[in-house]
DNA sequence: TTCGTAGTTCGTAAAACTACGAACAAAAAT
DNA sequence: ATTTTTGTTCGTAGTTTTACGAACTACGAA
């Protein structure tokens, strides 16, 4: 046990990864990516889980910095954080090779 | 609710991804990266985690067909396997285009 | 046969994740 | 003022993850 060698960018990539890492969440940011934002009802009207999972789920994504939600009353419009976005791709393309 | 349109290559997707969500385990993926294959040992010398927990750390990456041990005894070499990896990285590459 | 090496499995405990319905909040519409 | 719409937060329950040390397995060496 000399010394760890995990990095910081380690711990984001596994952040993002972790973020990444459910089936609901994986489907959210590929609805994202196909058009470039939504509001929470059109994911309730496909997914089959409750509007309070749905909830859960887009909070992780925006704990993870990945997405992004504006008030446009009514509703909310979420669209990908394109910056943070990018360093999670970059960061795990980079593993990936 | 209409229907899910989450697909099986997003529960792969999600599968792969949650197995890369620690720390440890991208460390390990990296270091396998990086030098084609590796001892268990080798990774115990390194990283400030008991044995017993790295050797569950491998075993989510094996059970997730990331990667493979083969036996040599005394020791087992691990290395990528690169079939699934592939896969795994052509779905996460696609999911962040 | 006994000892040492390399690694897995077991048992346990704390924390995090997943999911749901109920209750709540904020603003617009009636 | 009440209702409707949209979404979050709360409370709860069951499952999974993470971590550790101790015990165990398998083999080679002394």
């Amino acid at each position: 046990m000399e010394q760890s060698f995990i990095t910081e960018e380690d711990k984001k990539a596994a952040r993002y990864a972790k973020a990444l890492g459910h089936p609901v969440r994986i489907f959210i940011i590929r609805h994202l990516s196909e058009q470039s934002c939504c509001y929470s009802g059109d994911l309730t009207d496909i997914l089959p889980i409750a509007k309070s999972t749905l909830s859960q789920h887009l909070k992780e994504l925006k704990n993870a910095g990945l997405i992004q939600g504006e008030i446009e009353l009514p509703r909310i419009r979420y669209c990908l954080n394109n910056e943070i976005f990018n360093e999670a791709k970059n960061l795990l393309k980079n593993l990936l090779e």
